[in-house]
DNA sequence: TGATTCGCTTGCAAATTGCAAGTGAAAAGA
DNA sequence: TCTTTTCACTTGCAATTTGCAAGCGAATCA
C-alpha cells in the first residue's frame, strides 16, 4: 500500500480510500469512545471483527498516522494503541455518522443521549476530544 | 438485503453497513455537489466505477430512501436520480470527510475553497442543501 | 513448570469487486 | 424507413478481499 497513488485526488475519494470500509471507523469508535486500547479489547468489541482484519487495519492506521502503537513496560506482550491528533480529528465525522444514522434508523443509541448530542454538538465534541487527548498523553508520558 | 438484520445496533455500525464502502459516498457526492443525476453521468464521474457496482448502489440507495428514481417524460430511456431529504442530510458527513482528508493529505481541493468551507460551515451546508433540495423539487414537480 | 494470555500470522473457503461484453428499448440521424 | 447511437442496465468470469478456524512464539501467571 503506497500512500501516494490515489484513484483520484478528490478529498472525498482519498478519505474513502483510507476509511471507506466496514471496519475502520468502528475501530476508531472503540479507540475514541469505548476506551478499548489493545488488540484483545478491540477484537472483543462486539461486532466480531476477524483478527487478520483488525491486524491489517491497525497497520494501515499506523501508516497513515491515525494511531500510535505503544509498548507496555509492565507487560511486554501487550501493545497499547492510542489515537494521534489526526485520529482524534475524526470525531466530527463519527458524530455526523451517528446523528445521521440515528435519525433514519432504529439504533441502540439512547434517545436521551442523542438529544444531548444534537443540541450540544460543540461541547460533545470537545469532551470526546479532550478524553482522547488525555489517553494519548498518558501513554506517551510512560516512555 | 434486508434492512433489519444489522450486525449490531450501534449507529456507527448501521451507518457503515449502509454507506461503508469505496463507492457509496462518491455517488452521493456526484448527486449532491456535481449535478450528475443520471446513470451515464455517474458512470463517467471520474473515479471509474463499474456499471454493475453503480447499479447495485443505486438500488440500495433507493431501498434505504436515500435517492428517488424519476422517469423522464421527454426521453423514456432516461432515469433521473435525486436525493431525498435523507440523502441531503448526508451533507454534514461529506463536509467533515472533505475537511478531515484535506487537512492531512494533499488533495485536489483548491485551498481557497477549503478555507471558505472551514470558516463558513453553516452557510456552506445551507447552500449545498438548498441546491440539492431545488434539484429534487424540480424533478418531482415534472410528474 | 505447565497453563494461559498476549498480539499477531497462516491457510483456505466464501463473498465481493472489477472488467469486458452484451441486452432490449428508445431516440436520433440519413 | 432504416440504420446507428444512446440509454440504463445485466451477465459471465477472473481477481481481489473478506471471514473463519487454527496455530504461533514470546511473556506472564499459578
Amino acid at each position: 500500500m503506497t500512500k501516494t497513488q490515489w484513484r483520484s485526488h478528490c478529498p472525498i475519494n482519498i478519505g474513502l480510500e483510507i476509511l471507506g470500509d466496514r471496519w475502520s471507523l468502528l475501530i476508531v469508535r472503540d479507540l475514541m469512545m469505548k476506551g478499548r486500547d489493545n488488540f484483545r479489547a478491540l477484537l472483543d468489541g462486539g461486532e466480531h471483527i476477524a483478527s487478520n482484519m483488525l491486524s491489517d487495519r491497525l497497520a494501515k492506521f499506523e501508516e497513515f498516522g491515525i494511531i500510535v502503537r505503544h509498548e507496555d513496560q509492565n507487560d511486554l506482550r501487550r501493545k497499547v494503541y492510542t489515537l494521534t491528533e489526526r485520529g482524534i480529528a475524526l470525531a466530527p465525522l463519527l458524530y455526523e455518522l451517528i446523528v445521521w444514522t440515528a435519525e433514519y434508523e432504529k439504533t441502540a443509541a439512547p434517545p436521551e443521549e442523542l438529544k444531548k448530542m444534537k443540541h450540544n454538538r460543540d461541547s460533545y465534541l470537545r469532551e470526546i476530544e479532550a478524553s482522547a487527548k488525555a489517553a494519548a498523553k498518558s501513554q506517551s508520558s510512560k516512555i
